[in-house]
DNA sequence: GGATAACATATTAAATTAGTATGAATTGGC
DNA sequence: GCCAATTCATACTAATTTAATATGTTATCC
């Protein structure tokens, strides 16, 4: 029950985009010396971010990434669910999806995980990189 | 970000007890028959779970376990803390406690990091045995 | 005294996560 | 046109964590 490191240097990354890449593109390089991160780790994370559509990228020579959204449109559970996939699916050992059956057998706890995965989707979906940027 | 399966197990024996060792103790291996759960590991789990004080044990032949709480004082958070240590502590890539530095540096991130930690334990602190129980 | 069951610890195995390596494709500036 | 900077793509390795097993010892009931 951890924010994992993909979702901490993607949110300290996007981050860095909020702040710098108004008009300009900003380079993972760029982005990995001020946040100390490893800058191939962190190519990775962009390209899913990018799949997702939380930013849009220019390629070449002064390209870069820039966020494709505004900031109070991108959710912290957004940032997750693009780096971290399945980032809070498997519940209930990850049986099967519906959660209705457990070890082979009926599963009396599938409210309860889903209740959990329900609440924490909605909190993580709740804030907001614009918020995450005042707290700064 | 998910419930592990050391949580998820402790919750289903943990149920188990609530639902049978109200007169008699239980032992891990018919939890571990119920449940289809590997005894040896369960076993383990146990001993954090009375270390943590939320279950107490009697020895030998005719022994097992039984809560030592009720089952409204007993949370999901205790489960989890007991069980599965440092459940949500880890934030800020874990360098410091304080989550003022990360990295060697100054860390903005402490604030998000704290306030989440915050409201995952209170939402976990929230979950009680005996309504777990009740939505089985 | 034998069966049952908790208690304890060490070891192995599996899975996940983090990070590196290598290289291709694209573009700006000289 | 070429070179540097940069995204894009994939394969591989290393580290860490998690799950599970193995091997016992100790306590208690019958």
């Amino acid at each position: 029950m951890n924010i994992s490191t993909k979702t901490e240097y993607a949110v300290r990354a996007l981050t860095e985009l909020a702040l710098n890449s108004a008009d300009k593109p900003v380079s993972i390089n760029d982005i990995c010396k001020n946040q100390k991160l490893p800058v191939k780790y962190v190519e990775q994370l962009f390209r899913k971010l990018k799949q997702n559509g939380l930013v849009k990228s220019i390629h070449g020579a002064k390209g870069g990434y820039q966020l494709a959204l505004e900031m109070y449109d991108i959710s912290l559970k957004d940032i997750m669910e693009a780096v971290d996939e399945n980032y809070v699916a498997s519940f209930c050992n990850g049986n099967t999806k519906e959660h209705i059956y457990c070890l082979g057998l009926p599963c009396g706890f599938s409210k309860l995980w889903n209740e959990i995965k329900d609440h924490l989707e909605k909190y993580f979906d709740s804030i907001k990189l614009d918020q995450i940027v005042a707290k700064l």
